[in-house]
DNA sequence: CTAATAGTGTCTATTAGACAGTATGTT
DNA sequence: AACATACTGTCTAATAGACACTATTAG
């Protein structure tokens, strides 16, 4: 059929020509929190936390999953993430990138559903809005291993274990694989997707200023270096660190005093 | 309703519970070709290329765009950029990478689309590959300025000129909004498209090896360094570059004479 | 010989790693 | 006083920038 303009085109238009399928998106909302500590001198460790949320209803009933929605066909894609995690959170104004776009025939038993996975950051003070009664917090610990990776989520009663087996599928720009070989209790493909939150942060960190996004307004270098270090999972020396963060941070006037030790300087983000 | 089991439940599942929508894939196929020369002595310049498609049909008619078409149900979403992209080149298995995913909800003028971008690199002999005759190949000039960039590709008979506005849209990982504020032979976002495929190569030369996707088996190190000042758009010092590849490389007893100078060794991508 | 690129040597400047040392709060 | 962290100084090692120099071919 021939057509002589695309308003022509358009209003003869059959949307179902091609194949349809549902979108959500998933988001991974991240922070780093205080592990409570006994003695009152020490400086309180920090760990890297997710919110998950228990799945109510089939398919994956009771298991735990990333917060997440179906796309609306009026609503932006980017819109999607933020309108979800509004609802369960009550969190506007937060940071968020696109992650990575799931989209395994098999990924959700109930039909084809494809997934854009969002990473979201906030800083330890968000960490006390109110969330959703279902939603709760998991301490993460990701440790990598000669085969792959090991990712254990912990809150109060709940722990969960997820094996990973990591295979390097692109040489040149070290592209890995993630096999789930043991997970019991994360839904969907949502293991894989923490998993692949967990090193594009652990990457950016190093070019980026994205760390900001999970400090608070004033902070000392010293918590600064601990988020660097409880995400990099390595230790880091302190005075090439503070040569590196140098022209990132600006001194104020403001110092936290309080632990049994000398007082610290507070600083901020500099925007330059 | 109550289930009893997930398959009671997945049995009674009705698939047009949310909304349903058209997605698609498209490809960014760049390469880096050589500029003909007229002094026999000096080697050819180089310039990166695309590969463009002329539209058939409506919407976007007689315009150029990306390679791409429509995800199937039972496809895999890594599948159809690959199944698209032999179709139209007649290339397997060649170097690709997810970009982005751009949802908009006015993208597409028919209907609610949604397109997951993938970034595909070829070296200069697979650009001899016989092509689908309404695609041609494209080159690339792309400029930043104070405001934003201007994109300059050209083909024998065709030019097409883009200004693009870069607004930073967010300061601790430098994101940047592309707004296209001219355009009048790119259908669809693609120019968009285009720019943060661009963007994503030149900041992936610097820390993967990903340039040698776009590099024959055996080549120069004076070639090599023409692609990286080409992709990055500034010149680099010999000795320095040489330095930082040496250790990615491998010298083979091949030597490349014929120009009116000095003959070069041949080298290999070295996979360690 | 000449134009043009190939390839090396080296000096300097900058950045990163390591560790020792001093400072200062709370209990 | 003592613990624990805050913060600085400095020596060394590694990396990056700049430039000068030598080598080698086709025509």
């Amino acid at each position: 059929m021939e057509y002589r303009s695309e308003e022509e085109f358009l209003k003869s238009y059959n949307p179902n020509e091609y194949d349809r399928l549902s979108m959500t998106t998933d988001i991974l909302l991240f922070s780093v929190s205080d592990l409570l500590q006994n003695n009152y001198r020490k400086t309180s460790e920090k760990v890297m936390s997710i919110l998950l949320v228990k799945r109510e209803t089939y398919p994956f009933k009771d298991m735990w999953c990333v917060p997440g929605g179906f796309l609306k066909l009026d609503e932006e894609l980017e819109e999607c993430p933020k309108r979800i995690l509004a609802e369960e959170t009550n969190l506007h104004n937060i940071y968020m990138e696109q992650l990575y776009t799931f989209g395994a025939v098999k990924r959700d038993p109930r039909m084809r559903i494809v997934s854009t996975a969002y990473m979201a950051l906030i800083d330890k003070n968000d960490l006390k809005e109110e969330i959703n009664s279902r939603a709760k917090w998991f301490n993460i610990q990701y440790d990598e291993n000669k085969s792959g990776a090991q990712l254990v989520l912990t809150s109060d009663d709940d722990r969960i274990e997820v094996q990973v087996k990591k295979t390097l599928v692109e040489k040149t720009t070290n592209r890995y694989k993630y096999e789930i070989i043991k997970n019991d209790s994360i839904a969907f493909d949502h293991a894989e997707v923490i998993v692949t939150g967990l090193e594009r942060l652990r990457n950016k960190i190093e070019y980026t200023d994205i760390v900001f996004n999970m400090m608070p307004e004033y902070f000392t270098l010293g918590e600064l270096q601990k988020v660097y270090e409880v995400i990099l999972g390595k230790e880091l020396l302190m005075p090439a660190f503070r040569r590196v963060i140098a022209d990132k941070v600006e001194k104020t006037d403001k110092i936290q005093g309080g632990g049994g030790h000398r007082p610290s300087v507070l600083f901020k983000y500099k925007k330059k």
